[in-house]
RNA sequence: GGCCCCUUCGUCUAGUGGCCCAGGAUAUCUGGUUCUCAUCCAGAAGAUCGCGGGUUCGAAUCCCGCAGGGGUCACCA
């Protein structure tokens, strides 16, 4: 058996979103369980969308992900290039011999012209065909003009590895283009004479492409190649849950998650989850696992929404595995400003209180701010506080002072604190929510924060007992 | 308009004739975990399986029709 080639062949026109990126993944699984090869391809054979560097933000993107290719600019080179833009001899080979064969013809019509037939056709609510005006004598080609295929209109009955049996009319063969006229090829010719190249044996694509797949069946057999297998992969569907998920949506650069602290494996995970399961109720898997059970026959028919709250607990889920160390050189860059003066054992402690709260890592300064600076007194957490409404200035303050007291005697252990706590709660015969409400806004001035006992054995004697003295003088 | 694909809780999904008056996860809500937020635990609510026919003792599952959504019909990929 051939080993298994599969590849991901963006266009760099851009940055790649999570729908895109999906379609590398499962490409790249297909590779890996098999122990094949994956190959990156770049088609770069439209000057004139191109945006420049994001040949090298696509591949950034896909390091960040650990989606390592085999193949493909900065590695392997048996097939070189992987620009398409550096393999026009390869095309121009090709459409020669189709062009002495007779099965390509140089197309004669001005874009005015064209563009007639298909108001014509538009009027009469039929689908275009060029065919339908093949010219008889068609001009000797001379790379001035298209060249296009001379197709054979017939019947398809395919096998499609998510799709299943497929069937499309001959109503739906016509001769498209294969060189343009700037002498590049175009993505319907260019992929399968690469792919046929490149040795590819799973070509597995986006949904967009599922209505050109028989003009391709067409071209294989004028070429007289061996196709590969096809697999057509759903879209990932914007916010609206109807259409595909688009840059013009607010999908976001993937490289954005990384700058965000998002978890590769995170990513990863939520995207092979987004229209595939391996039929048990497992939903989280680790690299390794997807790699196993990953296959295209389980892959979803139908798109599936991008849904950021799964998203979100994906990656809190991942973040709450992470070992305390792993996690703490991950988040090195992720800190307040503040967190410069205070040394890595401090940082390692109040990192420890919020590891559970952590969704994404940009998330760090608004969760630990207080552990590095003074926060302003904020009366609004008391005055708003359904329990320490109730009580008068005098009281909070004269409850506050007595918590000072026993706080003084404390070494700030763990457990000194949480038995002077307990104590406290006992001596001023108060609940929790009140007395514990109390210190804990004093000491953070913010409306949320791990538990009391850890946040103040956390912050220390010293800054705890000034805090409580600005709160004092504040009532 | 032609052709093609799709259609199960808000969302991701399980389900291939009886175990399903539909299971899990997430999101939401409630309770518990000495205070807040989060985690964790327990629980609630949430899908007449797009609609209509048919086959069958029995259908989310098979057949037919319809509707809705999407894709495509580029010198873009």
């Amino acid at each position: 058996m051939k080993p298994t080639r599969t590849r991901f062949a963006p266009s760099p026109t851009g940055f790649l979103h999570v729908g895109g990126v999906r379609t590398a993944l499962f490409a790249w699984l297909v590779a890996r369980q098999s122990g094949g090869q994956f190959i990156l391809r770049i088609e770069d054979t439209d000057q004139a969308r191109e945006v420049q560097g994001s040949a090298e933000h696509i591949q950034k993107s896909l390091k960040w992900l650990g989606l390592d290719w085999d193949e493909g600019p900065e590695a392997g080179d048996e097939h070189s290039p992987y620009f398409q833009s550096q393999r026009l001899d390869t095309y121009k080979d090709w459409a020669q011999k189709l062009v002495d064969s007779g099965r390509a013809y140089a197309d004669p019509y001005s874009p005015e012209e064209l563009q007639e037939f298909r108001e014509h056709a538009k009027a009469a609510k039929k689908p275009f065909l060029f065919r339908e005006h093949r010219p008889e004598n068609p001009p000797a080609w001379d790379g001035s003009q298209p060249l296009r295929l001379k197709s054979e209109p017939k019947n398809y009955d395919w096998h499609d590895e998510v799709m299943g049996d497929l069937h499309a009319g001959s109503e739906t063969i016509d001769d498209f283009i294969l060189v343009k006229s700037d002498g590049f090829p175009t993505y319907n010719f260019a992929h399968i004479v690469d792919d046929y190249a490149m040795q590819i044996t799973h070509v597995i694509r986006s949904q967009e492409f599922l209505a050109s797949v028989p003009k391709y069946l067409n071209l294989y057999e004028t070429l007289e190649i061996e196709r590969p297998l096809l697999a057509t992969v759903p879209f990932v569907m914007g916010p609206d849950g109807k259409k595909k998920l688009s840059k013009r949506d607010g999908a976001k650069d993937i490289l954005d998650y990384a700058k965000e602290g998002y978890l590769p494996e995170a990513l990863l995970n939520f995207m092979a989850t987004l229209g595939w399961n391996d039929g048990t109720e497992q939903e989280i898997f680790s690299r390794d696992e997807l790699i196993a059970k990953f296959s295209l026959d389980r892959v979803q028919k139908s798109g599936a929404e991008f849904d950021e709250q799964r998203l979100l607990w994906t990656n809190g889920h991942f973040i709450r595995q992470l070992p305390r160390d792993d996690l703490f050189e991950k988040v090195v860059s992720f800190w307040p400003p503040e967190a410069v003066d205070f040394d890595d054992e401090y940082k390692k402690r109040v990192l420890a209180l919020v590891q559970e709260r952590l969704k994404y890592f940009a998330e760090l300064p608004e969760l630990t701010s207080f552990f590095f600076k003074d926060l302003p007194v904020n009366a609004e957490l008391w005055q708003d506080h359904k329990q320490l409404k109730k009580l008068s200035s005098e009281e909070l303050r004269s409850l506050l002072g007595q918590s000072k007291v026993s706080l003084e005697q404390s070494d700030f252990s763990l457990e000194d604190l949480t038995k002077r706590l307990n104590d406290l709660l006992e001596a001023a015969n108060q609940k929790p929510a009140v007395l514990f409400s109390l210190i804990r806004i004093a000491t953070t001035q913010a409306p949320a924060s791990p538990g009391l006992a850890d946040t103040l054995a956390v912050l220390g004697k010293e800054t705890s007992l000034r805090r409580i003295d600005t709160m004092l003088a504040a009532f």
